[in-house]
RNA sequence: CGGGACGUAGCGCAGCCUGGUUAGCGCGCCUGCUUUGGGAGCAGGAGGCCGGCGGUUCGAAUCCGCCCGUCCCGACCA
C-alpha cells in the first residue's frame, strides 16, 4: 500500500519534548508516533499503532506456531473472581462499580477470568491447553515513567498454559521460553532471558526477558564469556579481590585527621579501598545493628532487610556517638557495644577499619579474630565482579523488562476451583503458567537500540513502513510511478508528497527512521533513476525507477 | 508515599527575584511574492482565563496560601 504524507495524521517535531529523558521517549514523540494524554496514559497515532500492530503480528505467529490459541477476554470483571484469589487488595487495581452497585475490577493480567474458563476444562484428554489475548491493562502505578516504558494502561499480550502436572507445565513453561527468544529476535531487538524474582504473581519459579537499553528500570547482569545473564536484584557475582597490605599480627591504630570517606582513608593510608571496611550503622526494632561492608562496596537494602528479618532505619548522629563514641565517618566493628552485620567479602583477609574514635582508623583488622560478625550476603553487584560460572567479568546494563514468564502452579486454578479429572478418574487442579510480552515496550526497546543522531532506525520487521519516498518538487509523477513500483514489489511505501523543502523531509524521513529512503529528484528527469539510501548504513546508490522492485 | 524541579501561544523558552498601561522571543501555522537535492528569504497576519482557586495590594504572570497537573530520584512494581 502506499500512504500519502500529504494525507496522513503525521506532526513531527523538531525539538525534543520538554519532559522527555528517554531517547525511545524523545523520538517517538518527535516522529510523530505517540502522544500522552494523561500521566502514564498515551495514544498510539497512525504511525506508531502501525509499529504496535507489526511486533503484534510477530508474537501471533510464534504462539500460535505451536498451538497457542488466540481469544478475547473482556476488560471489565466481576469483582468476585478477584475476591477468590485474594488479588482484590492489590494497590494497584482499578475499582468500580457499575449502576446497580456490583463491583468490577480493571485487570492486571488475566489469571482470573483464564481460570474462570479453565472451569469448562473436564477431563485429561483435553490438555494441554494453552490461550491468549491481547488485551487492555490497566494499573493504578504510583509512577509512570518514560514514554511507553512504564504505563498505567497498556496493551499485553498474556498467554496461559493448562497442563495436568508439573512435567506439563515444564514443556509449556519452555515451549514459551523458546518462541520468546525468536520473538524477540525477529523483532530485531537484543534480550536476554534471565531469572527473576516472582513478586505478586506468585508461583514456583519466573523468568524475565531484559532488553539492554539506554534507559530502563532493571539491570541486566551478563558476563563476558556469555555464560550467565541475570537480573541485578538476584544476581550472585564475586568482588574483585583487594591488594591487601602486609598482614600484623594485631589491630594496630592510625591517626587519620579529617579522612571520614573511604577515597580519603584510602588515598591517606596509601592502600587500595578494597582493602578497607565501611560501617552503616542502623537501627531496627530498636536496637543498634553495625552492618559492614567492603570500602569499594555499596550495600544492598534489600539484601540487609533479608537478613535482618525486620524493617531498619539509617541510625541519627546522635545514636552513633552515644553508641560508638564517635562520628559515622570514624566507626568501626572492634569492640563495637552493637550485633555486627558483615558481607561474605570481609570472611577472609585483613581490612582498615574506623578505630570508633574520631579521626582514628585500625589497621589489619581481621573477621573472627578481632571482631564477631554475623556474615551475610550484603553487597550490591558491581560492574567486573567476577562471574559465578566461570570468574569472567561482570558486566552491567541498564534494561528494559520486555517479557515475563511464570509458572502459576495451582495458585489461580485452585481458589477458582479450575480442576479435571484424570486418567485415574481422581479430580485434580489444573496447573498453570502465564506469559507476557508487551508490544509497546518492545516498541520502546527497538528504537532505544536502533537510533542515531538523526533519529529512529526501524528495524525491518517492524517499521512502520518498508519504503520511505521522497519526492522533490517537479517530479512529482516519477515520485508516484516509484512508489506505485514498490507497492507492486509488496511493499508498504510512505510517499512524502507534502509541499515542503528538501531539507525537511529528509530530516523527517531519518528521523522516522524506515530502512530504506527513496529519493526522487531533479537527476530522475534526465535518466530516469533514483536514488535509494540504505537509513543504517546510510549507503546510496541510483536504481531506475523500473527496478525499484527489485530492491524490496 | 518521601525528596527535587517545572507549569506563560501548537512545540521550545524569556519575563517573576525588584508588582505598574497593548505579555515577549524562536520554531510552527495562515496569505502573497521570490525560492526549492539536507529544516529558505521578504512582506503581511492569526493565535494567550500567564495551570486552578483564594489572599495581599490602588494595581498580580510577578508576592503569599491551598489545590491540580507534568517530569526526575527514591519507595513501589506481573
Amino acid at each position: 500500500m502506499i500512504a500519502r504524507a500529504s494525507q496522513l495524521f503525521l506532526p513531527t517535531l523538531r525539538d525534543d519534548p520538554a519532559d522527555a529523558e528517554a531517547v525511545s521517549h524523545k523520538l517517538l514523540v518527535r516522529g510523530g508516533f505517540i502522544r500522552q494524554v494523561a500521566g502514564g496514559l498515551w495514544t498510539f497515532m497512525p504511525l506508531g499503532w502501525r509499529v504496535h500492530r507489526k511486533v503484534e503480528q510477530i508474537v501471533r505467529e510464534e504462539l500460535d506456531a505451536f498451538g497457542s490459541q488466540e481469544m478475547l477476554m473482556p476488560v471489565l470483571t466481576p469483582a468476585e473472581l478477584w475476591e477468590a484469589t485474594g488479588r482484590i487488595s492489590i494497590p494497584e487495581l482499578f475499582r468500580l462499580k457499575d449502576r446497580a452497585g456490583r463491583d468490577y475490577v480493571l485487570p492486571l493480567t488475566h489469571e482470573e477470568t483464564v481460570a474462570f474458563h479453565g472451569r469448562e476444562i473436564q477431563s485429561y484428554k483435553d490438555l494441554p491447553q494453552i490461550w491468549y489475548h491481547f488485551q487492555t491493562k490497566d494499573r493504578d502505578e504510583p509512577r509512570p515513567r518514560g514514554g511507553l516504558l512504564r504505563l498505567r494502561e497498556f496493551i499485553m499480550k498474556d498467554a496461559y498454559s493448562f497442563d495436568r502436572d508439573e512435567a506439563g507445565l515444564d514443556q509449556s513453561f519452555r515451549k514459551h521460553s523458546v518462541a520468546y527468544a525468536r520473538i524477540f529476535e525477529r523483532c530485531g531487538i537484543e534480550a536476554h532471558e534471565v531469572a527473576a524474582e516472582s513478586g505478586m504473581m506468585g508461583g514456583s519459579g519466573s523468568r524475565d526477558f531484559l532488553a539492554p537499553s539506554g534507559s530502563g528500570e532493571n539491570t541486566l547482569v551478563t558476563c563476558e564469556n556469555g555464560d550467565y545473564a541475570a537480573d541485578l536484584e538476584i544476581a550472585l557475582g564475586r568482588p574483585s579481590p583487594p591488594d591487601f597490605p602486609e598482614e600484623l599480627a594485631e589491630p594496630q591504630a592510625v591517626e587519620t585527621p579529617g579522612q571520614r570517606t573511604i577515597e580519603g582513608v584510602s588515598q591517606f593510608l596509601g592502600i587500595d579501598p578494597r582493602a578497607t571496611a565501611k560501617a552503616m550503622p542502623v537501627v531496627a526494632d530498636g536496637r543498634l545493628v553495625l552492618a559492614l561492608v567492603r570500602g569499594d562496596d555499596r550495600l544492598n537494602e534489600m539484601k540487609l532487610l533479608e537478613a535482618l528479618g525486620e524493617d531498619f532505619r539509617p541510625a541519627e548522629q546522635e545514636e552513633i556517638r552515644q553508641a560508638f563514641g564517635a562520628s559515622g565517618g570514624s566507626i568501626g566493628p572492634v569492640g563495637a557495644s552493637a550485633e555486627v552485620i558483615a558481607d561474605e567479602a570481609l570472611r577472609e583477609g585483613q581490612y582498615v577499619v574506623g578505630a570508633n574514635r574520631d579521626d582514628v582508623h585500625l589497621r589489619g583488622v581481621q573477621a573472627g579474630r578481632d571482631y564477631e560478625p554475623r556474615f551475610a550476603d550484603l553487597r550490591e553487584i558491581r560492574e567486573g565482579d567476577a562471574c559465578p560460572e566461570c570468574g569472567g567479568h561482570l558486566h552491567l546494563q541498564v534494561a528494559i523488562e520486555v517479557g515475563h514468564i511464570f509458572k502459576l502452579e495451582t495458585q489461580y486454578s485452585a481458589p477458582l476451583g479450575a480442576t479435571f479429572l484424570d486418567e485415574d478418574g481422581s479430580e485434580k487442579v489444573l496447573v498453570m503458567g502465564s506469559y507476557g510480552i508487551g508490544p509497546a515496550r518492545i516498541m520502546a526497546a527497538a528504537v532505544e537500540q536502533n537510533h542515531d543522531e538523526q533519529g529512529i532506525v526501524w528495524p525491518r520487521s517492524i517499521t512502520p513502513y518498508d519504503v520511505h519516498v521522497v519526492a522533490l518538487p517537479g517530479v512529482e509523477e516519477q515520485a508516484a510511478a516509484a512508489a506505485q513500483e514498490l507497492d507492486a514489489a509488496g511493499a508498504d511505501v510512505l510517499l512524502d508528497d507534502r509541499d515542503q523543502r528538501a531539507g525537511e523531509k529528509f530530516a523527517d524521513a531519518d528521523l522516522i527512521g524506515c530502512p530504506l529512503r527513496v529519493t526522487v529528484g531533479k537527476k530522475t528527469l534526465d535518466d530516469g533513476a533514483v536514488d535509494v539510501r540504505d537509513r543504517e548504513s546510510g549507503e546510496e546508490g541510483r536504481v531506475p525507477i523500473g527496478e525499484l522492485r527489485g530492491v524490496v
